[in-house]
DNA sequence: GCCGATAGTTAGGGTATCCTAACTGCGAGC
DNA sequence: GCTCGCAGTTAGGATACCCTAACTATCGGC
């Protein structure tokens, strides 16, 4: 009733990751998430309904059952905490800690993700900003604006980063660009044009599709 | 040709560590070690064959290449880094951390390997007292005797710890017994009866079996 | 020198996961 | 209102595990 595979608790979590935004959940963005094929994600979406992960038979889209959700939550939980681990403890860079987390996630018992929450002062959020589902998998979370669509003068400070691609977070790092740090969008090029934005002190252009992956508390 | 699934690696560890006692590796020893079945074990020794990390067809018993030997290693130095750094840094007993390290040892990336060494100070042995192998693959092993064989008299200070069963390291542990602790039998009790052994000031009667699990530098 | 026990292999299945190819079914546009 | 395209499923197959049952081969006794 409750030793998942390690596939079946990446299809959890993609799930439940997918399901915060706005979008429907759909076999074909499980698929492209997941790096598998549709007929894969359909063969699995059948067991996940015979484990109760998702509702039974025919209705109601791609929805997890309260019971998903929560461990969806744990699994989140138990890659961020693994994130903040890697990067405070071993101290990674924070462009290299998801793909490893990955793996974490998996292996981690309640009583080591308990132990280790406390040791790491039970972090509110990965290195990336994200935040870290509490133990009951409450995820608070706050309402973020895309640097993209700031106007010319409007300032705010970054709260996440969309993207866990190494090589944009190893960008956004040599400038600086972390979680909790105040950027401004001076002025904005037309037609797609970048966005002229200063940062501590520094100034930088950021093409839209950049600025797109910055979250920002306004 | 490197990413070997979690049960290769379970072989892989399980010959490796059966590979440094006295007797040779079989397929029934093996299958008992690793819970499985005597077909199940042939079958990976043929796939373990076809990966070059054992000697290919017909000859020479169960016996590691030298890639093999260096990724057994490998494994079996995560897997005690991962048992310190789980009573080191996260607290927890010594006697529940051999099952999780079980888990640890294989997501453990070269990288992650080595930050964790450095930061838990690259200790040279686990927490039950076993050497932990270099990066390299070297073992330093020392010989040690089992308390079991020792005379009436003859001291020693204890080195490790035969065995990962939980109830016998609580037991052990209960009666201060750890690694790097001296004792002293100071008399046996004939027709195969316990030893008395004194620990730190106190006196403790030990079966036969308790005394050969536990291995002590003379 | 044959006999039975034991180790090991072969044969035949089962599950979980993945894939490609082919089919279904629904809505958008003309 | 027909058709094309795309999402999703079904069909068929592969691989890595694992198992039980049955066969082989080998070794210690007598």
């Amino acid at each position: 009733m409750s030793k998942r595979t390690q596939s079946t608790e990446e299809y959890l979590e993609a799930i439940f990751k997918l399901q915060r935004g706005d979008d429907p959940v759909t076999v074909k963005r499980l698929a492209d998430e997941l790096g598998v094929s549709p007929p894969s994600v359909s063969e699995m979406l059948g067991r996940l309904r015979a484990a109760g992960l998702l509702p039974a038979p025919g209705e109601g889209g791609i929805v997890l059952t309260p019971e998903g959700e929560v461990e969806g939550a744990r699994l989140v939980r138990r890659h961020r905490l693994s994130e903040r681990f890697l990067v405070d403890y071993l101290d990674m860079p924070w462009d290299a800690v998801h793909d490893e987390a990955c793996k974490f996630e998996h292996v981690i018992s309640p009583e080591v993700e308990a132990r280790l929450a406390k040791q790491l002062g039970d972090p509110r959020t990965c290195p990336h900003g994200h935040a870290i589902p509490r133990e009951d998998g409450e995820l608070a979370e706050e309402k973020l604006r895309p640097l993209a669509e700031f106007l010319p003068g409007e300032e705010g400070v970054i709260g996440c980063i969309a993207e866990e691609d190494g090589e944009l977070l190893r960008y956004l790092g040599s400038l600086g660009m972390l979680p909790d740090t105040p950027v401004e969008v001076e002025s904005i090029a037309p037609f797609g044009g970048p966005l002229l934005v200063r940062v501590a002190g520094s100034q930088y252009a950021l093409g839209r599709e950049v600025a797109g992956k910055i979250l920002v508390r306004a």
